[in-house]
DNA sequence: TTTT
DNA sequence: TTTT
């Protein structure tokens, strides 16, 4: 057994690649808030969905959208800029339970969608798992 | 909720360290294997415990030891050799069931010596999340 | 180990009551719907939760309201109304997230009461587990 | 979500039946144990598996063997004996991982197979779920 | 980087 | 009804 449930906010829109093969991959940070008051601790998880799950989450979710997860914690390998060889972990997502969906899209409401003018920067680095 | 469940084999007896204020930290790679026949596959995945949880564990665990662990992922910053900052994600064990305990000494029994059987290199890396 | 984790929305407001030593209970039913389509399927759970955690219950949840929770199964002895020694099971709650707070009363705003969308019958009957 | 995951042992060997349309189906009863010492508390949960699933805990698992389950609660309506309808809950295993298997068969070790000379009435009866 |  |  390996599993994880989990319930959080996406910290940024999901981000869609396709494989060269042609399969939908879909990845976000996830933010999971713990304990109350200024007990409150955050743990920002990156999860991955694939294919038809992932193509769902493209459609539904957005920065800030609350999902509960159920998937499965992977080890993957990489080779990092300089060379190295370095070892990834992430949640493989089984299965995502939207409990707010997607904003709608600025210019659909009166609101101004704050997050078109975000400057904030996501580097791509890899979060150590140990 | 952030709730991890799993299940696999210690990839090394515990290791044991107290904090400076005295606290007893347990830590362990395990390996969480999935699927059957050929399409089996195997995850290392760093696990700690605290307090008397990680005294438990040091005191009935060792290589080799089926366990069933409860617990939640956890993110932590740590500096790296090159000064750099990155972060690393482990398992914080809540709860650990023993599924088979600690095995006798070599040479105590005419038992196999469990550590006989292995010789993965596990190094002191950190192993990245995402 | 014996952890169940579940969504779902409330059946009714939930159901307070103090033990003659003063500690509150709070129960209710959970709609827990799963699959799409045509393929969804309701079960209706018993939740039981105590003291503080009864008593946030009843001060944040209402008919309707969607909850995340985290809990053991339980299987407790009665005795029935011909007097037959009966078990019945129930979900006791070790922590409830509210994905949806308590609706404010009808005629406080313009929105839907959320107490009319359902004629069910929850009779006050056991349901046997097993 | 609809997630039971739970450790126990089995009370009987497992009672495996075939459905009109020849889907085999396992069901037994699981003591799972919760608490240690004089706190101990003991939970006989229902336990139903279908198809592969199902001869697979036929051929592996007998009275006593240790499982980890991961399922679903399911409700079930039946007629009881004097007619009137009931409910009753059970944990449909999604997968079951087997911590302990099948004891070997009385005759092929040197041991009595102290299991057969049992006398227990195991009722046919409904456990309540709620 | 999310939110309350 | 299981086990430790």
């Amino acid at each position: 057994m390996n599993k994880w449930i989990g319930t959080g906010r996406l910290g940024q829109d999901p981000e869609i690649r396709y494989t060269s093969s042609g399969k939908c991959v879909a990845s976000f940070n996830l933010a999971v808030t713990e304990g109350y008051g200024d007990k409150q601790v955050t743990n920002w998880i990156p999860i991955v969905a694939w294919e038809k799950l992932a193509e769902s989450a493209g459609n539904n979710l957005s920065k800030g959208s609350r999902v509960l997860v159920d998937g499965r914690i992977q080890i993957r390998s990489f080779e990092a800029n300089d060379g190295s060889k370095r070892r990834v972990a992430e949640v493989v997502a089984q299965s995502i339970e939207f409990l707010e969906r997607k904003q709608a899209a600025a210019g659909n409401s009166g609101e101004i969608d704050i997050n078109s003018f975000g400057k904030e920067v996501f580097p791509d680095e890899e979060i150590p798992f140990s």
